[in-house]
Order: C-alpha cells, then structure tokens, then sequence
DNA sequence: CGATACGTCCTTTTT
DNA sequence: GGACGTATCG
C-alpha cells in the first residue's frame, strides 16, 4: 500500500522528508497529525527505522493514544516499542533507569500542584516568613519558571540578593528542594529539568540515548518551554552531526505563554537548526470558509508570527451567530436552549457540540442551566476526580508504600481513620526526622525512644506493622487486588460505610470508581506495577480523565463543557465560545501588556477554529464576578472578525420577540404563577414552548415528591430519591439513577415525571 | 479535644 | 461564591 496516498502535496513533502531537522508549521485542521502518523509509518516501512528507533512526543496523552492508533492503522508492525508519549511520561521512563545518578532512588514518586502548595507552605512557616504576604501559589509559579530556565535556588538568590522580598522567596526555593530530596519526591518541573540535567552531566547515558533514537518528532512545538527545548536539542543534535529532528507546530496556537512556553522556540528553530526545511500547510480540511475567514481576520492583528492564511475548499458555510444577552444566567439559558435546537431541528448530536469558556468558574451557570433543560453534559477538568479527597488519601496510602520517604503522604493520613495519633505525636516524629536527617516514616521505627505516652507510641507501632504488612502484600498481589487491600486493611473502608449520609456513600461509589480505574489499567498494560500506576494518574491531563471517565460509563452522547486550553486539539460540529467580554476574553489584568494579549488573541483563535460547522459567540452585559455585578462591554475580538462572516437576523432577535409576546400573554392570563419568579418560569419552559410550541410547560412537582420514589428522568432514565433538600422552587433532590450514578436535581426544572 | 462558625483570600489558563 | 485556615464553642 502507498503510505503517501491521500495526501495533499505539501503535506506529502512533509512526510516524505527523511535526514534533517524540518519544521512543519500546521495551521488549525490542515493534517499535522495525519502527516506525522504518514511519517512514521512510512520511515518503518522503508526500513529507514525500526519502530524502537523511534521518539515522538506530543502533549497529552490522549494525542499520543491517537497517535499509536492511527500508526497501527497503517502499518503491522510492534507499536508498544516506539516511545510515543508526552515529555512528562518519556522523562519518567527515563529517570526510572538512571536517576540513581543524581542521587535519587530510582522508586521516585511524583507531587502533584496540591502537594508542591503544601510543601512550599511548610517551608514558609519553618523559614518564619509572614504567611500572609509570602504567597505559595505565587512562590510556586516562581520556582516553576526558574526551573524551567533550569536556575537553581542559589542562583536565584544570588541574583536577587539586594532585594529582600526576592531573597527569601529564594531561601524558600532552596529549602522546597531540599524537602523534595529528602521526600523522594520530584515536582512536574523536575521530571523534565532531572532528565536534561542527567543528560548533560552523564555522556555514557547521553550516548546510550543518542544510539537508539534514530527520528525524534515533537507535536505542539509551539507550546514548548525553555528546558523541553534543551530536552529536544540535546537528544537531537548528535556528535555526528546527524540531527533528525522533525516539529510540528502553530505560532498562531501557542498558549502556553504562562507557564513557560516560549514561543520564539518555534520562531527561531531555523536558528537553532541551520538548514532546516520549512513546510507549511495551510489548507484546511475542517472548518467553513466562514469560520476561516473569521479566524484569519482575527488572527492578522497579531504581530508575533510567520504568517499564513487558512483556506478551504469548502465554500458554503453558515454564518457565525452573536448571541448578546443580559447576564451570565441568561447567557447559559441561551446556550442551552439553542443546544436542544440544534439537536431537534438539525440532527447534531450532543457529542458533537462544545461550549468553551475562558476560565474554570464560567462552567457553573452553564451547567445548571444544562441541568433544566435535561441535556446531557459533561465537564473537563474543573472538579477533578483523582482531587476528591478520598481518591487522594487513598493514593497518599500507595505512594508511601511505594516510597516511605514521601512525607506529605505520610501526614496525609497518618491519622486517617483516626488511629489516636494526634499533631503532638506527628510534630514529635516530625522534629526527631529533622534532627536525624531522615524522612518521618523511618522515625516512626524510633518511636520508642521518643518522650511520647504509652498509648501514642503503641499506635504508631502498630501503623507502622499494618504498612509493613502492606509493603509485603504489594509485592505478591495483582494491582488491583492489593489496592482493595489497602482500602480495608488501614480501616479506610470501616470509616466510609459507617458514615451513611449521602455524601458518605458518593465516597463509597467513588472509591469503587477508582477501584475500577485500577483494575482497568492492569489489564490494559502490560506495565502495570504500582510504581506505572501512581505515574500514569499523575500525569494524566484533564481531558484524558474526561475521556477516560467516558469510556468507563460507555455512554457517549454528551455535550462537552471545557476551557479553551483544555480544547485545543480537539473539533466539534457546533461550538459555543461564552464570555465574549473586555476583561474576561481578553481576560487581561492591570500589569498586561501586548504580549498578553496577544496570547490571548491566539487563544480566541484556538477556541474559534475548533468549529467545523457551526458557531455562536454569546456575551452578557452584566456579570456576577465574586459575587457582585459587573458591566462589561463586548470582546474587542468580535471585532475584529469581518462582519460579513455573521448572521444579521441573530438569533436573540427572534428569540427575544418570542420571550417578550409570551412574558405579555403570561402576565395577562396566568396571574396566580406567584410562586415562581417570573425569570426563573419564563427560563423553565415557555421560552422553549414558545419555539418549538410542542412542550407544555410542567406541573409544579416540587410537593408531590418523596424520598423513595422512583422517577423517570428525560436523559438520565429511571432513578430513586434518596434525598430532598430546599424549599418551594428552589427544591433540590439527590437521585440514584440505574446507569447514571448520583446526581443533584432542582425538582422544579428537572425534565423528571414521577413513575 | 474535636466539631463548627466565621473571616480571608482568591482565579486565568495546566503538565 | 467557595475553599481554606483560624477562632470559638460544646
């Protein structure tokens, strides 16, 4: 078969290329992926490489998984022995063979955001800096994008010595590394900087490296930050002079500015790589030529990049809809009730529909909104899974198992169930393990020795035998079959069924749900030890949870809910871009500046571009910000998209004129709907009744309902009620639904009939 | 000593 | 509006 069939001139050039560095700039939706997969597989049938020769990086997981897929689809060759992955996963395979070199032991755990905040606190008291204007968040980012830039703590404070603030942010950064060392632990940052640092300073290790990977490719090269770039130049560039490095990437998708990415790495990679070839696609195979008219007229105004023009040759497009509304719940209102249309009348699946937001708390008003009107949804990101605290106390259990050193875990649930070993006892422990330089797990074993009660030091003891048992039992049980274990054996599980409140239970359910995760993933790899396991969460980016979650629920019609960072990469039929306001998109504070925005722009881009059909841009007036009201203007981006790509009979027009003959006929006839705000009636049901005239709007429900019965709900299917909550309209139930889990209701919304 | 109540800070965006 | 940390009550 001919690999190259199919492909488009330029992109056959690109997969064809063979010895060199070559940048590929792929615009949005012109085929970066299918050209990479068309590369590799055609370097493997040519006999070029062997599948082991191979290093591709991407920057999630779930476009590695892709990537694989859609390789195996072309050819029959082993694919597990390629390293596809992201720059985090690959780094991590890498230290578990060496990283005994930079005097790590090689069963290293990973820290998550939450635990490098509680790490960085600690070091805050412990220096005796004010809490309040030492900031962990803020110190975090800080050491974050020093060690991108691969600069130590001493440095750090060398070069801010004069500044006093800045120096003891310094000593922080120095005692932070000094912690993690002593807890085994390394940060999201140290997985890459560890990697190059080993690279650098351990030639035979470098060669080893530089022998086996023939072809390197980056996906998303735009997104890379300083030390991933080392990470590329120093596996690339070889003594031989041979360097097959092949990036692809967009200028114009670069969003990553904030945490480090920066984009002159691929404005510059014909620098850094004398005589690389540069391909450009721009021919686009997803989008309307609207869509791409409206992209490219926005993305002109930016002065950060090559430049390049997406087309099409499709040619017939629906215009773009502007959807202004009053405020954020009518805005969700909207969206939604436009959803359902689009549904009904032009057949787009759920799952083929998006709504995009700029930040995380924009997802809560959209989502209440979904609820009412009964359409399935689903958020990325956000509300994580593996954060719930059960999931994360029971991971704190497997990574002290996994490396007793971990004294973040170790406090975590020390005394989780309760086991009678209070902060006394912990700060005791804490002080001897300081004193003696080792980790608090190990000075559990002198417990004894410490001035404690009778009654302390035998709890401690018999925390430290139960571990014991469990370090023992890790070794000859499946996975799955030893994490159950760990949920009974530390008495995790007595603790959780004793509570039986409704929360208590979801805990129940969520554990078994993490159960599941577990047992999954032991038989989907064949790396499936603890140590795989606990690096496999930790790393897993929002959307691959989200996918995950879908896969494990087998259902797949669901509206999509998520951050425009989040959505990079992916498509939809119907994309909703929301929050279309000055100072909200562009979210811009009072220190921007033209960088800024221009990332911001980039990202307006992103968010525009994930449309294949159709797209609606919706703004409010008025928004709740920390809970008061704020007036807002319109997005400077709506602007700058030409004003033929939209539709001038919007839809709020007709909408609005149907809401307001309605609100008129109401108010006239049907005086006694007292117990209903006239907003909150209008949102429940006449505003669809009035398009579609085929609902009638329910029946108060609220009174009739009883914990118990059974109910039948418009998308979730059939459900008990477990629990009733709130007062007259503002009546909440919890629901035990038969396929669909737990979830919250307001009984006066809810498309759900009593059965 | 432990649970509950109130005050503070916050939020961009994520591997 | 919510998460987290300290103050206060039982």
């Amino acid at each position: 078969m001919d690999l190259l069939r199919g492909l488009n001139e330029k992109q056959r050039e690109a997969a064809e290329h063979d010895k060199g560095p070559i940048l590929v700039i792929a615009g949005a939706g012109t085929g970066k992926t299918r050209v990479l997969t068309h590369r590799i597989a055609h370097l493997i049938q040519t006999g070029k490489a062997k599948p082991w020769e191979i290093l591709s990086i991407t920057f999630t997981n779930k476009a590695a998984k892709e990537m694989k897929e859609r390789i195996g689809q072309l050819i029959d060759y082993d694919i597990d022995k390629m390293w596809i992955g992201t720059f985090h996963s690959v780094c991590v395979k890498i230290l578990r063979r060496d990283i005994d070199r930079l005097g790590y032991d090689k069963n290293f755990v990973i820290y998550d955001t939450d635990d490098q905040k509680i790490l960085i606190k600690d070091c805050i008291k412990e220096l005796n800096l004010d809490t309040k204007k030492y900031n962990a968040n803020a110190i975090r980012s800080i050491i974050s994008s020093e060690k991108n830039k691969q600069n130590t703590a001493d440095k750090f404070i060398s070069e801010n010595y004069g500044n006093f603030a800045m120096r003891n942010i310094g000593e922080v950064y120095s005692l932070y590394e000094k912690k993690l060392k002593i807890c085994n632990a390394l940060d999201f940052d140290d997985l890459i900087e560890k990697t190059v640092k080993l690279l650098q300073t351990n030639e035979d290790i470098l060669e080893k490296y530089h022998e086996k990977f023939k072809y390197i490719l980056v996906d998303e090269y735009q997104d890379t930050n300083n030390v991933q770039y080392k990470l590329v130049k120093i596996l690339g560039k070889k003594k031989n002079g041979e360097n097959n490095v092949f990036v692809v990437g967009d200028e114009d998708q670069s969003i990553y500015g904030w945490r480090g990415a920066d984009i002159s790495n691929i404005l510059d990679f014909e620098k850094d790589f004398e005589e690389a070839k540069v391909i450009k696609l721009e021919k686009n195979y997803r989008s309307t030529n609207v869509i791409l008219d409206a992209a490219n007229g926005v993305i002109r105004n930016n002065y950060q990049r090559k430049g390049k023009n997406l087309y099409t040759d499709y040619e017939c497009g629906s215009l773009i809809k502007l959807v202004e509304t009053d405020n954020e719940k009518e805005e969700a209102f909207m969206v939604s009730a436009l959803m359902s249309k689009e549904h009904r009348k032009n057949n787009v699946k759920y799952s083929e529909m998006a709504i995009l937001y700029r930040t995380n708390a924009q997802s809560r008003a959209l989502e209440e909104s979904l609820m009412r009107e009964g359409i399935p949804y689903k958020i990325v990101g956000g509300l994580k899974f593996y954060n719930r605290k059960e999931i994360k106390d029971i991971i704190a259990y497997l990574m002290l198992i996994q490396n007793q050193k971990d004294n973040i875990s170790f406090n975590r649930i020390i005394n989780v169930p309760r086991r009678k070993i209070g902060p006394k006892t912990v700060e005791t422990i804490s002080e001897h393990a300081m004193r003696t330089e080792v980790s608090m797990f190990e000075s559990s074993y002198d417990v004894e020795e410490l001035s404690l009660s009778q009654g302390a030091i035998n709890s401690v003891q018999n925390f430290v035998s139960m571990m014991e048992m469990l370090m023992i039992k890790k070794d000859v049980m499946s996975l799955s079959e030893f994490i159950e274990s760990v949920y009974e054996d530390t008495g995790y599980k007595a603790m959780l069924l004793e509570d039986d409140t409704v929360e208590g239970r979801s805990r129940v359910d969520n554990i078994d749900e993490f159960l599941s995760a577990a047992k999954d993933f032991e038989e989907r790899y064949l790396e499936n030890s603890l140590e795989d396991f606990l690096a496999h969460i930790a790393l897993l980016s929002d959307v691959d949870k989200a996918d995950e979650e879908k896969d494990a629920e087998n259902t797949s019609d669901y509206v999509t809910l998520l951050t425009v960072h989040s959505a990079k990469g992916l498509e939809f039929d119907t994309v909703f871009v929301t929050g279309l306001e000055e100072r909200m998109f562009p979210i811009i504070r009072d220190d921007d500046d033209d960088d800024d925005l221009e990332e911001e722009r980039r990202l307006f881009y992103v968010a525009v571009t994930r449309a294949k059909r159709m797209l609606y841009l919706t703004y409010a007036n008025d928004r709740l910000v920390f809970g008061n009201h704020e007036m807002r203007s319109r997005s400077r981006f709506i602007g700058e998209i030409p004003t033929e790509c939209f539709d001038n009979s919007s839809p709020q027009t007709i909408a609005d004129k149907k809401i307001k003959h309605l609100e008129e006929n109401i108010a006239s006839h049907n005086n006694e709907i007292n117990s209903f705000s006239f907003n909150q009636a209008r949102k429940m049901n006449i505003f669809k009744g009035g398009l579609e005239n085929k609902e009638k709007a329910p029946t108060l429900k609220c009174d009739k309902m009883s914990v118990g019965d059974k109910i039948m709900h418009k998308a979730w299917g059939i459900g008990t009620i477990v629990q009733l909550s709130g007062e007259g309209d503002d009546q909440k139930a919890v629901i035990a639904f038969d396929n669909k889990g737990i979830k919250t209701v307001m009984l006066s919304y809810a498309p759900i009939e009593k059965l």
